[in-house]
RNA sequence: GGGCUCGUAGUCUAGUGGUUAUGAUACCGCCCUUACAAGGCGGUGGUCACCGGUUCGAAUCCGGUCGGGCCCA
């Protein structure tokens, strides 16, 4: 038999499509279960995290949906910024800043536009029921008036500002960066030990990773309690190479212990130089380039990049005898997340949004979205409690949301743009005059915002995209991965803080990452990264999204092909058993029946009403993981193994017998059991469930079986009744034991066995169970354990 | 170095104080039973990472150690 699901899954995605299945329909806010999305970004395909983590927030919108909410579920595309320029540049083999503007972000966005289609193609084929109708891209027009808009609303609340200062910089890419676009990594590097002499005569020196630094150096600090250098305070001490002199000053917060005791501090090495450089208002000795090369301070090290400079400078201190001591190094250093550079730290003028005097709230507003699991919020408090910047916005990148100002030469003023003017672009759209001073001497801001600057606004943007701007935010609800609480789920509550003063979303379900078999994170550069596209080639997107609903919040998955397995597994077994059910039934209609007066029908209606009430709990909670694995129990051991096998014999015997009334009772029962499975594994197995559900012959059917409604339905049973089919059920266990055991086949007819029973009513049973398992004959024998054996003679 | 998290058969996993530790996968044996061999039945396989403590009783609670992962210095 030929089973084509790569087939039966594109047939119903375009079904889905082209009859708006998932298209939002607004009907009350009582009703309403929103979901913020992230949309992801165009720098490449689908990874296995997505593969991962979108199907969590499906399962649950679908469920949702099931159980009657109007259910919002956008979907968006992040295609401005620096990630599209990389991206864009890779793929062309071209750089950014050695073109046309204009032909650059022509280039930008022909690239993206052709990979979003891919990705499209890719997020529907996992099967997402988001509302791709109505998608948004990050880098149209309307989101730019969005993101211009919320600007200057921070503008207006003063939460925004411009201010020459310290920030991060990139000298690959060129630009200002922030804080969060920072990662860690361990790189090995030399400890130089160089001495400093005193004009006095004295000697300290100091130990650095920074040679090339020396020309930056401002000061000398020291811990006051250091006796070695505490007497050393106000002295002046020649730097070397450079030769400028510098102060020696004294200062707690220096670790005696590390290196030398004595540092230089420089403008600037690090954050910790930042830091001294403010607090003593020390003088500035730029050695850095906005061109991201070392400039005319740093003599004869001027136009070469950092690293190139720091093997220059150590030549040059080999070569006067300087260094008295190389020391290798292991250190962990922050680098620019998209390109691995080390970050610097550079003066220049940039925009930034206040977060450190929000900190509290930030904090409290945290605390009043409840989590899953609870302790990602701890680490996003972690994150919150170790922001040492405000946010930098800026960037002096091309293909991104330009800011909506210019600033005028002759007053310095400010000029922003009328609200109604939106979208704008500064470098395009000209200023008459300035409005202060009637200045003609205008000129455009010509930086673009931070990619996060625009994603952080997911919630409004979504929303104006379906004109709910009224109605949401906040949301029900943020599906998201861990790796992005310090970005996404940081920038979202901080700008929801500062346009809306409210929490963007009640709940935060946070995603784990992907790990290989071997349990190490995937990653392009390890070469363990694998495309979810094969996978659903493969097994299809039922079976990965099987995997995918392993895992409980919160928690890592590896990738085994096993999970993929079992998941296709249930797929085919799903479809198999309604095959049975339809030969069952001879292909006429059969009208689910809720009450029946036979003890197995009886019984297996108490079991699915146990099981719907469990998955329900389970699936309230989020524990999708947990709900899909009573499913199962109850599908293949259950309801497949025990009860589809017992009433093959109930209809043979109903139908030899004459006895209809029992007959369709049982048909009856089965198939209102089936069509409860089927709704139940709808949100986990999208395809293969539509796929059945189009061929169930029901009196009235929904244009899907996603428009369905959740099962309800809650029946005990006659406790007495149900601990005889209990008891049946072990019967046949042990009849399939002894004929596995006598090495026969269960359709081996067996004469006569002789069983220990405890004392139940079996008996009215027995004949199915003859009949089942072609047994003649079964003497029943008072016992506390049930046992069968042959009985012979 | 700090924070968070995990450690249960070869592999993955359930199990937050109480019989003999759940299930899957892999493996072995039997059975082509007329929905499904992509199946069914039966079976092998575990000092619950380690050490100590609390308790009548610990995979579970507490403390420590070791190891993995993530995040941040």
């Amino acid at each position: 038999m030929e089973l084509d699901l790569g087939a039966i899954e594109r047939k119903w995605r375009e079904y889905w499509d082209n009859n708006r299945v998932y298209s939002f329909k607004y009907s009350s806010h009582s009703n309403l279960y929103s979901i913020d999305t992230p949309p992801p970004t165009v720098s490449g395909a689908m990874h296995m995290g997505h593969a991962y983590s979108y199907p969590h927030q499906d399962i649950i919108a679908r469920y949702k949906r099931m159980r009657g909410f109007d259910v919002f579920y956008p979907f968006g595309l992040d295609d401005n910024g620096l990630p599209t320029e990389r991206y864009t540049e890779k793929v062309n083999g071209v750089r950014g800043r050695s073109m046309p503007i204009a032909e650059f972000q022509k280039l930008c966005s022909d690239t993206s536009l052709k990979l979003e289609e891919e990705m499209l193609e890719s997020w529907k084929a996992i099967g997402l029921s988001s509302d791709f109708q109505n998608y948004y891209r990050t880098i149209s027009p309307e989101v730019m008036k969005i993101s211009q808009t919320y600007f200057l609303d921070m503008y207006e609340k003063n939460m925004v500002y411009r201010n020459e200062g310290t920030s991060l910089f990139c000298p690959v890419c060129g630009t200002s960066i922030s804080q969060i676009d920072l990662a860690d990594r361990e790189m090995s590097g030399n400890f130089y030990f160089i001495p400093f002499s005193g004009e006095e005569g004295e000697h300290v020196t100091i130990a650095t990773t920074r040679p090339e630094m020396l020309w930056a150096c401002v000061a000398l600090f020291a811990n006051p309690s250091d006796k070695r250098y505490a007497g050393l305070k106000g002295k002046k001490f020649a730097v070397p190479l450079s030769g400028h002199s510098v102060q020696v000053i004294l200062d707690g917060s220096v670790d005696p212990d590390k290196g030398t005791g004595i540092e230089m501090v420089c403008t600037f090495g690090d954050q910790n130089d930042a830091m001294l450089w403010k607090k003593y208002g020390l003088p500035i000795r730029a050695v850095l380039g906005t061109d991201g090369r070392l400039n005319s301070v740093a003599g004869p090290l001027n136009g070469l990049l950092p690293q190139e400079a720091r093997k220059e400078a150590e030549r040059l201190l080999k070569e006067g005898g300087i260094v008295t001591d190389i020391r290798k190094t292991q250190r962990s250093v922050n680098v620019h997340e998209r390109c691995g550079t080390p970050a610097e730290i550079t003066v220049s003028k940039q925009w930034f949004v206040k977060c450190l005097d929000l900190k509290p709230r930030l904090i409290d507003t945290g605390r009043q979205i409840k989590w899953h699991p609870d302790h990602m919020r701890i680490r996003y408090e972690n994150w919150v409690s170790n922001l040492r910047w405000d946010w930098c916005i800026s960037r002096q990148r091309y293909y991104g949301i330009p800011f909506p100002v210019w600033y005028c030469q002759e007053c310095g003023h400010i000029i922003t743009a009328d609200g109604s003017s939106l979208p704008v672009d500064p470098r395009i759209t000209p200023i008459e005059s300035c409005p202060k001073c009637r200045s003609h001497h205008i000129v455009p801001e010509s930086d673009v915002m931070d990619t996060w600057a625009t994603s952080s606004l997911s919630p409004v943007i979504a929303a104006e995209k379906h004109g709910l701007s009224s109605i949401v935010p906040p949301y029900t609800a943020r599906f998201q991965a861990h790796d992005i609480i310090s970005t996404w789920a940081f920038t979202t509550i901080l700008r929801s803080i500062i346009h809306r003063g409210e929490p963007p979303w009640k709940e935060a379900f946070i995603s784990g990452n992907v790990k290989d078999p071997t349990g190490s994170k995937l990653s392009k550069s390890k070469g363990n990264a694998v495309s979810p596209m094969d996978f659903i080639t493969k097994y299809g997107a039922d079976a990965v999204r099987y995997w995918a609903s392993g895992a409980a919040a919160g928690e890592d998955i590896s990738i085994s092909e096993q999970e993929f397995v079992r998941g296709r597994r249930t797929v085919i077994k799903l479809l198999n058993s309604f095959r049975l059910l339809e030969i069952l039934s001879g292909g006429s209609q059969i009208d689910p029946v809720w009450k029946a007066v036979h003890p197995v029908n009886m019984w297996i209606l108490a079991k699915v009403s146990g099981i719907i009430e469990e998955v329900t709990a389970f699936m309230d909670a989020y524990e999708f993981s947990k709900g899909r694995s009573s499913i199962d129990n109850f599908f293949w051991n259950i309801f497949c193994d025990n009860y589809l096998e017992i009433i093959k014999s109930m209809i043979r015997i109903g139908t030899e017998s004459g006895n209809a009334r029992m007959k369709n009772e049982t048909l009856g029962t089965a198939f209102g059991v089936f069509i409860s499975l089927i709704k139940m594994y709808a949100p986990f197995l999208p395809f293969i469930t539509e796929e059945i559900y189009s061929l169930l012959r029901l009196n009235e059917k929904k244009k899907s079986v996603h428009l369905e409604r959740w099962p309800v339905f809650s029946f005990r049973g006659d406790s007495a009744l149900m601990s005889d089919v209990d008891c049946m059920i072990e019967v046949i266990g042990s009849i399939r034991a002894l004929k596995s055991g006598l090495k026969i086949s269960m359709s081996a007819g067996i004469p006569a066995i002789k069983l220990v029973l405890p004392d139940c009513g079996f008996e009215q049973l027995s004949p199915i169970v003859c009949d089942m398992l072609r047994v003649g004959r079964i003497d029943i024998e008072n016992g506390e354990k049930i046992e069968a054996s042959l009985l012979t003679g």
